[in-house]
DNA sequence: GTGAAAGCGCTAACAG
DNA sequence: CTGTTAGCGCTTTCAC
């Protein structure tokens, strides 16, 4: 800065760090020079010198999924408390953009890392973690010691929805699912299994999986449609989608093949909750997850842990929330 | 780094930066020692050193609407063909919080800035744009010589929403709108009063504006319930929503008030075309606005103005898109 | 092909 | 109260 204000660099320093130990007058004088120059602080020199850091970072799988923007919502309205700030990135779902975004995040030397694992892969980050920054997991409970997390019970989850179907006596359940290499999609397969098994049924029976081309309404869409077409244009009689934006997309499909009438006949039970499902054609059966909650917690335990706080794993419990969708017509 | 890896510190920079520079065997072990001690270079000395960076940011308003990240979904799809890396924030139409995130991104010397701003006071902007950051303003128009803007003409698309409604013989049109401050707004405001004077109507007699408590779905359902209370019960005949978040609140509201009669019986215009628009119980008739494109052409165009290219600005057309929500039943 | 050394802009400790 | 100064960890000449 034009350390022709007058003054020395150190002065200035003090000015933006510690101001009361400034004369009130140097202090304006120093103020005015900035103002007019619109000096900043050089970021990367500051926290090389300092160490410390008010961002924190979050890598979230979709930014487009409302359920993680919602959580990412939370995660702000925490760090807000603290006068933290947030910043997003999203990996897509691919370990190499992951890896990518955490070295950058790390480079960048964050307070810390709230993060949503892609597959399974959360061998970087156990490493990062191991050099210091504090990782949080998010959407997945943690095996690292040392890592906190915040998840959702997907096994209970996957359970209820399959539970409910089957209680209103569908006899198969048709599962667009994810792959399980996503963890998530596996272990609501796993609460499927069991809600099947605890009907003294045999899941190789009753569900149907179809695996997804992508966790989105296009994907519900298409791969909805495929299987219809493949069973001679046939719907299933009652549809578990992995996620409510694949349940809108298979509404979408079910209405372009068979009018509102095919969406009315067919069960479809979501899983989120997103802030429209109550909203669509046919108001969707969900599996809510306190997505608003999620986000705060996890901010919360990672601004404890770096202040040298416990290691806590919270485990929300999913809710189910019944609407016409699901219902016998 | 262990520079205990028997080499000096200028040789490991080597095998980051010129890695052919360096003897193959000097490269191996050197390689061997980073991957064993996990050695992440630090990102704050890296860029104090080169200046340069990859990075580029983007403030929006609102993370969990669809349109903002639909375009922030253009931006990465831009970014990631020059292999950039984009880091979000939003500021809740908040200018302090946009001040504090402009800071943050300016001090950890992004290559660039995609900024939708707040209200109107674009005056940081152009000091931080004076100061060598080159900013892009997303869906806002630019008045600054040397800032390039991507931006949708929302004067068209209020009068196209408007234009709309009066053709199908509506006599009048509440407007759900949000305060004037916001450009959008006013601009799609004006675009309404355009609509309605070309038919040789007078806009005070014609356009009832009720303003929003909030921008999303639950200020939609909360300021149409207080205008049917302050209007003994009645509901309007057609709405015009400023977005399309708003219009499934007002479509809440109707449902929850009056049942499904009372949704189908008002006519809805919404704004942004969101992905489930036409999922919805009464599918949404909208004002389609481009995102993805937008918000490549904007990441396009930063990228352009950071390598030394020209200033541009670029203005899409929106385009209605009719729905059943609409329509005279 | 590798090492030594000079800063990048800042903060914090210390002198004055 | 203010100035001086020593690094923070890295990249980049410039010798060797």
């Amino acid at each position: 800065m034009a350390r022709a204000a007058g003054v020395s660099v150190g002065t200035v320093s003090n000015v933006f760090n510690r101001p009361d130990v400034v004369a009130p007058e140097t202090r304006d004088r120093v103020q005015t020079a900035i103002d007019e120059l619109g000096f900043v602080r050089n970021g990367s020199a500051r926290q090389l010198r300092r160490g410390s850091i008010t961002t924190v970072g979050a890598l979230l799988l979709d930014i487009r999924n409302p359920f993680f923007t919602d959580v990412a919502r939370g995660v702000e309205d925490r760090l807000t408390l603290d006068d933290h700030t947030l910043m997003l990135a999203s990996s897509d779902d691919d370990p190499e953009r992951e890896a990518k975004y955490l070295r950058l995040f790390e480079e960048h030397g964050v307070l810390g890392l709230l993060v949503v694992p892609t597959s399974r892969s959360t061998e970087h980050l156990v490493a990062l973690h191991g050099r210091g920054v504090p990782v949080v997991l998010l959407d997945a409970p943690s095996s690292t010691p040392g890592m906190s997390s915040v998840s959702v019970d997907d096994v209970a989850g996957g359970e209820l929805a399959a539970a409910h179907l089957l209680d209103q006596g569908f006899a198969t359940i048709t599962f667009l699912n994810g792959p399980h290499s996503i963890r998530q999609c596996e272990a609501r397969r796993a609460g499927v299994d069991r809600a099947v098994r605890a009907r003294g049924l045999d899941p190789a029976d009753v569900v149907h999986e179809v695996p997804l081309a992508s966790l989105d309404a296009v994907g519900g869409d298409q791969t909805l449609g495929a299987w219809i077409d493949a069973h001679g244009g046939a719907a299933p009689e009652a549809i578990f989608c992995v996620n409510d934006l694949v349940a809108v997309g298979a509404q979408r499909c079910l209405r372009k093949r068979g009018g509102n009438e095919l969406v009315t006949g067919t069960a479809i039970v979501g899983y989120d909750d997103i802030d429209v499902a109550a909203e669509l054609a046919q108001p969707l059966t969900s599996v809510r997850q306190p997505t608003h909650e999620m986000g705060y917690e996890a901010a919360d335990l990672l601004l404890g842990r770096a202040a040298g706080g416990p290691v806590r794993h919270t485990i929300f419990q999913p809710e189910l929330v019944v609407r016409a969708s699901s219902l016998r017509s």
